[in-house]
DNA sequence: GCTGAAACGTTTACTTG
DNA sequence: CAAGTAAACGTTTCAGC
């Protein structure tokens, strides 16, 4: 499931993923190709799923989400209901932005981005409600020091 | 430094998060408004820095990145030249997708996305040649529960 | 601050080298 | 497989309300 990209694949990605508002000239002219086959390689990318939705990256404390918390969490619980109903609030929960199950002790990580402590709070205790959790450890962010959505391609 | 940002507002970045290749008159019609309108917001909220980059969602699995490690750091060190060099190399380092300085007993987590166990190894052994570090503890992500870039606007 | 329309630039598809 | 081209489409600006 590896989809074959060659050396002006991974430039014009290069490209798109810095900046994909560019024009298809600018982009061309950057990674030394032209117009046409760089739009071909584009569509082609889009058709297998290589590249994916086009979005904007907002501003989280301009918009007042000034807390970010990852959430360490151990569960005795390992039957599919339960992982099910765990999943689903994840899911429904906007500002969990990321959920990764783990290999090892820790069972999940979670990324959480909310406005302060108190709506960190609101969001813990509606998860415990919801589904039965182990053990829970909140690691608060005080600087992003990197943040990139840029894959090393 | 909190922008103010009205109801017309977040439903025009709720949908530039889901597609920012949308037409100003798709999203004009969606949020219950006209293309002119529109585009001053837009126009004013890239300037204000709520709208940041616009960019591509890549697979990584698609382009052979099928491991994501989450890092968790301490150190006994905490002087400025230190931090600054450590900065430095997650900065250097394009594999490095997220880095946090937090609050407790940990002092810093980071979101690693490479093609194997292997290439974390060789991040992990680069890293600790570059800077001294007291304790590490690498997360694997077995399976990536949600995945998103979008604040709740 | 909105509307509508006109000017301008970009994308897309197709034809040709 | 690339370049050129032209029509379709989208964006941006601006005058009028």
């Amino acid at each position: 499931m590896n989809a074959r990209v060659d050396d002006l694949d991974r430039k014009i990605l290069t490209e798109l993923q810095a900046d994909a508002s560019q024009t298809l000239d600018e982009i061309a002219s950057k990674v030394g190709s032209s117009k046409t086959p760089v739009w071909n390689r584009i569509r082609k990318m889009r058709e297998t799923g290589v590249i994916g939705a086009t979005t904007v990256i907002l501003d989280p404390d301009k918009l007042g989400l000034e807390a970010c918390f990852f959430v360490l969490i151990r569960t005795s619980e390992h039957e599919a209901e339960w992982q099910n109903k765990f999943l689903e609030t994840l899911r429904a929960r906007p500002e969990v932005l990321e959920a990764h199950r783990l290999a090892g002790e820790i069972d999940y990580i979670l990324k959480v981005q909310v406005a302060n402590a108190r709506a960190y709070d609101d969001f813990y205790q509606a998860l415990i409600s919801e589904v039965r959790i182990f053990n829970v450890t909140a690691l608060l962010s005080m600087e992003r020091i990197k943040h990139t959505t840029a894959l090393p391609v």
